[in-house]
DNA sequence: CATATTTAAGATAAAATACTCTTAAATATT
DNA sequence: AATATTTAAGAGTATTTTATCTTAAATATG
């Protein structure tokens, strides 16, 4: 029982959300992973929810998702986590979105209509198209590696 | 109460979405009106949520919307409907995005954190802002005339 | 003026997403 | 073997987004 008020208050606030949640809190954990360079060590999911202030249960589902999905290793019982399989050198940011949020992740179109460009382009396809392949590029040549140089407190909102 | 299965399943067919519903069916409406160049008249919601496809009342919030925003201009009663206040060619597709999804369209940070670029830059900041400046600068100068030019059964996925 | 038409406004419902909780399984330590 | 630790799995709840429904207001027409 909402106000229209408050309805139409909360679609004047939205945000341009590229990638979900889902998408964002796995992001940030991996890059938190990639930044401390222990490549051969595991991670303990209840530590890194805490620094960066997410959701242990809901972390530990995200990564559960990337260790189902080939990117990470798990380890349970005491000093166990998660940890990479592939060092974050070779797993880009392509991988690491289309793991989290879908396969065709960069081929849909901007107005939702489904089978982007196949037989009936809308008509921001074209305008649509070059600008999702240079996203797309960007995401296929940027690796987590290159993203964890940055000091961690600064760059990854830690919580305190 | 939904199993497992079916959880995941709907997390990997997540889609990316860079405008929501709301935007989507907005700007495909707002293309429709100005593929017509009926300038001076009134649109019919009802007619134009069948053509496209959109649920009538939903469209009719949105466009609503737009209205009290000032880019639309409505008519009640027989013969109403809803029209353009300035001509399409002034309209840029900036504009009607930042309508329907919000002002801050072109300022968030891909990973969701508060403040994007303020004072502390997330790691993806440099790598997200010239790819945001891109699309922003292709929205404000792309207007909805300039998408209005190709016909309507091909590209705007008309219901038959 | 009565009636039909059309958008405006508000409330409600359904679906999707985001998040939490409980229990199970694996592993190390004692 | 017993216990503590840690992730896995499944179920459940909350919030947000999407969509529907009902009633009100405005306007034209007979
Ligand atoms: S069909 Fe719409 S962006 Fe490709
Ligand atoms: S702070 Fe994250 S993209 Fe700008």
């Amino acid at each position: 029982m909402e106000s229209l008020v408050m309805y139409l208050c909360r679609q004047n606030t939205l945000k341009m959300r590229v990638i979900s949640r889902l998408g964002e809190y796995g992001l940030r954990a991996l890059m938190y992973m990639a930044a401390q360079k222990n490549e051969s060590t595991y991670f303990n999911i209840r530590l890194m929810s805490q620094e960066l202030d997410i959701s242990f249960h809901f972390l530990t589902k995200i990564l559960q998702g990337l260790t189902q999905r080939g990117l990470l290793q798990s380890y349970r019982g005491p000093h166990g986590g998660i940890g990479f399989l592939v060092p974050p050198e070779q797993i880009t940011l392509a991988t690491v979105v289309k793991a989290l949020e879908g396969e065709d992740f960069f081929h849909n179109c901007l107005l939702g209509l489904p089978g982007c460009g196949e037989r009936q382009p809308c008509p921001m396809h074209v305008f649509w198209a070059e600008l999702r392949e240079r996203l797309r590029t960007e995401f296929e040549t940027t690796t987590l590696a290159d993203l964890g140089t940055q000091t961690l407190e600064q760059h990854l909102r830690l919580k305190a």
